[in-house]
DNA sequence: GACCTGCTGCGGTTTG
């Protein structure tokens, strides 16, 4: 400790005497090292609560205070994803920054205006700080960007990991990049993280020209020891809801779960609403007080606060059965468990799960999956024989024991995003040329991937008569165009998300939390929310106001929904576990029995010898083994010869259009080049906020950087033919 | 077959 201790500001020192350490955590110490010994980029990756926060401030406070001569403009910037996030981190940097004169900045929409107007006029210190806010920053303040962070030292980036997959991600690099461009000189940026998959893609994505340059801090053991269960359930359908499997799944979490801190990861939004139902009335049941909650984004912000504190709070025992919202860093201390109810979408977000058990020393982390798989019938579906649901938690857990996640997209166009980001060029500029504007998204900015072709013609689309996002003067300079300038000047132009219309659902003039618009609710029907049943009193369409009163029963509303993207390597994995004959020790009695029951089918239905099966006439199995992306580019081109296509984790099930068609004689075609037509009219190609304003062949070529793997589609046709024997 | 995140400037009212 002595030496790297030796090395920060002695206010540093005073502070971390006061707290009574008796040591630096390695962490720390490797921190304080590598940030003081160089002016590298970096990553600090580790699992769990570890002091990432101090560990890369401590340094970079001290470099601040101990220079010479104090610049104008912050001296340090940090960039969160939360803006509860950002005021817990302030909270925590004023305190160490007590007895120094840098002011802690905290800025997002909630911050008052005139702590902003106070922090513009003498930029110092440490400003916090949302992708959003910023972006309204470059927006609204564009000349005083070089001003504003002209002397910054370095740019923190707290949760990387929740940036890697998301459109949010690549704003917050444009903004950066230009950021740079402005100042006229890099500004070291240093990513906080959870454990990461990738460490080669991670560090391109922290800075892609220098990516072997960004060193690397990862907490080496120190994890904590996993306790993991995978519990099975079968379900009879229709049968009583006392012994249903989801009763029987309530039961047990309420058993388990009771008199302590949890977490119960539901899977969606209505899931949640059911589990919270059924938990709060075992509670009732067995007349003890209250202790589960439902948590996700369409509660009300008071409620969630109330379950958040109730987390915290030690000395009430509280489990939040909940979606994602409670995945990332907000501090609500330490739970004993973790449950999981269905599979998972993605290994990274299990795994940042997980990270929120186990953190106190000597506590094991504890994971419960569990999974409810359907009673096969006298005609069962090849999807429930093959119990897709089970075998994925497994593949996701076996993946997760082994260290991996999934890397990032690094070949995504992002065209929605560049659209964004050339409107924000525009704005913070009052006009540039076309010239100025690719230089700056896409040769030195996060667009890198992005060729002049494409970038003329999405100007083209944003400029286009019916469009009018931008306008070009006779000089070449291009403007914000008349619909242009309302969408920037509206405050809903700053986030590069979209999010859907709601109504808010009040009980007795209290807010309870909103829900889609598409759900048709009228007076006399009953709806659960808020882990309650409610009756729906009224409905005001333009208020968009539903009145609801207590009720006896109901089911949860409809919250809609993107399906996910599965990865490659979680499909081949399933498809090791149809093959192998592990039985992993985590699974008890029932999942092992349903896996086993997965593998006979498997080989029953001849999946092991051939990749199609014929379930009936012009009906068939396809096992495609590959993840959502590709899977979803052969279901496509399937459609083209006017099959009817489902998909499902791994497979397709495919219907012919007529007895003509043949189902091997049209993938012998595709594998042998033949043009296809795979977007017709109805392929909904808008996924993202400003997709609306682009043309057809962009967001073609979007979906096919992100959504779609056009180049492996031949090579999965010529697969799939040669395991049938080359003739039809 | 899913989840989450964010938001300016101004006008009006209240308070000291």
């Amino acid at each position: 400790m002595a030496g790297a201790f030796d090395k920060l500001a002695r206010p540093v020192q005073k502070w971390i005497r006061q707290q009574g350490w008796q040591e630096l955590r390695d962490i720390q110490v490797r921190a304080i090292h590598d940030v003081m010994g160089s002016g590298a980029d970096l990553i600090i990756a580790a699992s769990t609560a570890g002091g990432k926060t101090e560990a890369v401030f401590f340094p970079l406070i001290s470099q601040v205070l101990d220079e010479q001569e104090p610049s104008a403009g912050f001296d340090l910037l940090y960039i969160g994803p939360l803006k509860a996030l950002i005021t817990d981190q302030a909270e925590r940097l004023e305190d160490i920054c007590l007895d120094t004169d840098l002011p802690v900045v905290p800025w997002h929409g909630d911050v008052q205006q005139s702590t902003k107007a106070r922090a513009l006029k003498a930029p110092r210190g440490i400003l916090l700080i949302t992708p959003e806010s910023l972006e309204a920053l470059f927006v609204r303040k564009g000349a005083a960007i070089s001003r504003l962070f002209g002397a910054t030292r370095a740019v923190v980036i707290d949760e990387l990991h929740s940036m890697l997959h998301s459109e949010r991600g690549v704003q917050m690099r444009s903004l950066l990049s230009r950021m740079e461009l402005a100042v006229k000189r890099p500004i070291r940026r240093i990513g906080l993280s959870a454990t990461l998959g990738d460490m080669a893609l991670a560090r391109s994505y922290l800075r892609f020209d220098a990516a072997d340059e960004v060193r690397l801090i990862e907490t080496e053991g120190g994890e904590a020891e996993l306790r993991l269960q995978l519990r099975g359930y079968i379900s009879d359908g229709e049968g009583d809801r006392e012994t249903s499997a989801e009763q029987r799944v309530a039961t047990h979490l309420f058993e388990t779960l009771r008199g302590s801190d949890n977490l119960v990861f539901a899977g969606a939004r209505g899931s949640v609403e059911v589990y919270a139902d059924r938990l709060r009335r075992l509670c009732e049941d067995a007349h003890m007080p209250q202790e589960f909650y439902a948590h996700h984004a369409s509660l009300s912000g008071e409620h969630r606060d109330f379950v958040e504190k109730r987390l915290k709070d030690a000395a009430k025992p509280t489990t939040a059965v909940c979606t994602s919202t409670l995945e990332l860093g907000i501090d609500i201390g330490d739970v004993a468990c973790v449950a999981q109810i269905g599979a998972p979408f993605s290994v990274a977000s299990l795994r940042q799960r997980l990270g929120r058990s186990g953190r106190r020393a000597g506590q094991p982390a504890v994971l419960r999956q569990y999974d409810v798989e359907v009673r096969l019938s006298s005609n069962p579906s090849f999807v429930d024989r093959l119990r897709l649901g089970l075998i994925r938690s497994v593949a996701m857990i076996e993946l997760l024991l082994e260290g991996w996640c999934e890397p990032p997209k690094p070949q995504a166009l992002h065209l929605s995003t560049l659209a964004h980001q050339i409107l924000s060029v525009i704005a913070q500029r009052g006009g540039a040329s076309a010239d100025t504007i690719y230089n700056t998204l896409c040769l030195k900015g996060a667009f890198r991937q992005i060729r002049v072709s494409d970038f003329v013609r999405v100007l083209r689309s944003l400029g286009a008569p019916d469009v009018e996002l931008i306008e070009q003067m006779e000089s070449g300079l291009l403007l914000l165009g008349r619909v242009g300038e309302k969408i920037v000047e509206n405050y809903r132009f700053f986030a590069v998300f979209e999010t859907p219309e709601e109504y808010r659902l009040v009980a007795n003039g209290r807010e309870l939390g909103a829900i889609p618009v598409d759900n048709i609710l009228s007076p006399g029907m009953m709806v659960i929310f808020s882990g309650r049943r409610w009756l729906v009193r009224e409905v005001d369409d333009q208020a968009k106001v539903i009145s609801v009163a207590p009720a006896e029963g109901g089911t949860p509303p409809i919250f809609g929904g993107d399906p996910g993207d599965i990865h490659d390597r979680v499909i081949e994995r399933m498809f090791s576990l149809f093959e192998g004959d592990k039985r992993p020790v985590y699974m008890d009695s029932v999942a092992l029995e349903l896996l086993e029951e997965a593998r006979v089918n498997f080989r029953v239905m001849g999946f092991q010898t051939t990749p199609i099966v014929e379930l009936g006439e012009g009906t068939f199995a396809v096992a495609t083994r590959t993840g959502t992306v590709k899977t979803n580019t052969l279901s496509l081109a399937l459609r083209a010869f006017d099959f009817r296509v489902e998909q499902h984790n791994g497979f397709l099930f495919v219907q012919a259009p007529d007895e003509e068609a043949s189902l091997h004689t049209v993938l012998k075609r595709i594998a042998d080049g033949e043009e296809l037509d795979l977007f017709s009219a109805a392929t909904n190609l808008r996924f993202e906020k400003y997709h609306r304003y682009l043309s057809d062949d962009l967001l073609i070529k979007d979906a096919c950087s992100s959504k779609l793997d056009i180049s492996a589609l031949r090579q999965m046709c010529s697969r799939l033919c040669a395991a049938l024997g080359d003739d039809p």
